[in-house]
DNA sequence: TATATATATTTTATACTTGAAGCATATCGG
DNA sequence: CCGATATGCTTCAAGTATAAAATATATATA
């Protein structure tokens, strides 16, 4: 009995669906904001030039302008911007590609490796205690099971 | 047997928290925009703006702007802005607040109120189609284990 | 009441982000 | 070889986002 009309008290599955999904856009959004914040004050740098090196570091060869925006899943043009920063620090480098005169290669400099070196274990310490609930053996199956949500909803990013 | 030296090939726990982490940031980016690309195509309308007028519909007297950036948890500057564009377009107004001249209440107008029910309509459709893997009984669950993971994370952040 | 301090909001500088337009270079079909 | 088309990247306009400074008003305190 809870006071309301008889005829359908149910909530339509829509509802729970869109809790759901304020739930999810929550949580993300708490932990990108307290991350950035961390990127900023201890290394004065933000999460996008941070993904930007981690994308690099983890190809050995560099990638070009064009993979690295298809990796990331951003826009070429913001790509160009955020490079463009990165190597007036000196952290990436372009290489011209041999053979193609319209692409160019984005390597991390020595300087740029050391620096995501340290980035990425200060990272990794921050997503380890603001994950500190979740129990490193159960971590693999949430993974699991966040990732079964969204699974049609991007049926082309499988790779 | 898994091929590799003896000495200890455990991972640490760290990297499960890691990749839980990134699933969490894909899947939510991976929603967030298909959603914008549909409000976009839709509505010729932004993620934002439906997120302020989203709060100002759940608070039928308007909300002041420091309200506004508490709830949306941005900035103040960020509010001024989209409440700016969307009084433009006629969809709020600033009412005076008496007895505090510093203050404005952010209102929905009547057009404001109309255009967000059927943008609100069509949002929670889109989700529940984006979301459709998931058994609306087994939502609630699910999203009160995400808002778990993060508790610990955001405890300010309770109301 | 005068001054200090706090609050509400806007402004500013900078960066990120997208979608679309623009350029340069490649590639393909004839 | 040459025009059409595709590809790689940058540029552009507009919107979103932050942090910090500036402005205006309120409130408290001496």
């Amino acid at each position: 009995m809870n006071g309301e009309a008889h005829v359908s008290t149910a909530e339509a599955p829509s509802k729970a669906r869109l809790r759901l999904w304020l739930r999810l856009l929550k949580a993300s959004r708490a932990i990108e904001a307290e991350l950035r914040d961390r990127m900023r004050r201890e290394f004065n740098s933000t999460l996008p030039r941070f993904d930007v090196m981690a994308a690099l570091e983890r190809n050995e060869q560099g990638l070009k302008m064009s993979e690295l925006s298809g990796v990331l899943k951003v826009s070429n043009g913001n790509v160009t911007g955020i490079v463009d920063r990165l190597a007036e620090d000196g952290l990436v480098a372009r290489v011209a590609v041999t053979g193609d005169r319209r692409a160019s290669r984005v390597c991390l400099t020595d300087r740029g490796r050391a620096t995501f070196a340290t980035q990425a274990a200060a990272h990794e310490g921050w997503v380890d205690e603001l994950f500190a609930q979740v129990p490193a053996g159960r971590a693999g199956e949430v993974a699991a099971l966040i990732d079964g949500l969204t699974r049609p909803a991007n049926r082309e990013d499988e790779r």
